[in-house]
DNA sequence: TCTTGACCTCAACTTTACATGAGGTTTTAC
DNA sequence: GTAAAACCTCATGTAAAGTTGAGGTCAAGA
């Protein structure tokens, strides 16, 4: 009996060709993620690899916060939360956003820091760098002999 | 005759060692840095590292945009754009703030989106993730077949 | 059936962003 | 003025995130 899906012209396993297409990234780098645990798949009587369609939101997920600079051993570890081939429920994504959220919003302020330096410093109506520095946030932590772990409000992993 | 930095004990100049403490890098990163072209030093007699305090900020800066996930060559076109050791005028400042706003911005949204897809997901009442996906836009995009690169408004490098 | 394109594993290579260590020189502090 | 701390260069090592290629297997269409 065929899915619906199947009925549709729309195979419910997808090949690492088919995924690596629609998701938009190698094949390469799919055989990478499931080595590290990112993703799995089952097999074919002849070993080949079979995703089911869920892959593809996983995949897009992971490309999306490897974006904002995290790190995939963080990502593995937030997925490790969610089951492995089984659709994800609530709960599993309340879990992870709760992991994430302090994160995220960190790197929010971080990036809105970045931005807004550069603007201060246009308008700030001075042609010294070297004396708007007194005003500027960015570097009067640095000066304080803290360094810029300062300005990371938390730290990345707990490895 | 000394200036008044001196006077209050404050070096004009510092040493790599002065500016790992004071940055919050260490030592081999600020030479890393200097072959990259991102910093720049004079040299003692005795071929010793010397910088001016600009170089905090720089430093400052560079590590800030590395932590939102921005490559050093990228970084190092940006710092490109300014002056090497004198102090960075308005215009320097404009250009540089030009050339990252949208990258920025684009940044910003890619993680807001992050965000809020965590959220959605755990709001949006139903319990599983694959019917979820047929109001989720970050895989109604990875399914057309266009891949993340549709998520990523913008290339980040025009190498 | 048979061939051609897609897949498989495994090993080796690449790039980025540094860290580490050897072997020698300079500064600084007493 | 000397000894320890800091500095120098250069070579090599490391971790992350894949890519590339060799050598062989699987599957789908004519």
């Amino acid at each position: 009996m065929k899915t619906r899906l199947e009925q549709a012209g729309i195979p419910s396993t997808l090949s690492v060709g088919d995924v690596a297409r629609r998701a938009g990234v190698s094949v390469s780098a799919l055989h990478f993620y499931e080595a590290k645990g990112l993703i799995s798949s089952d097999r074919t009587e002849g070993n080949q690899r079979r995703y089911s369609r869920d892959v593809l939101r996983r995949v897009a997920f992971i490309r999306v916060a490897q974006r904002v600079g995290i790190a995939l051993t963080d990502i593995a570890s937030a997925l490790a939360g969610l089951p492995a081939t089984a659709a994800p429920t609530r709960a599993d994504w309340a879990r992870l956003s709760a992991a994430w959220r302090a994160d995220l919003d960190e790197r929010m302020a971080q990036l809105k820091k970045l931005r807004d330096t550069l603007d201060d410093c246009i308008g700030c109506g001075c042609l010294s760098i070297d004396r708007c520095r007194l005003r500027n946030p960015l570097d009067k932590l640095a000066e304080q002999g803290a360094g810029p772990q300062r300005l990371w409000v938390g730290r990345r992993s707990a490895d």
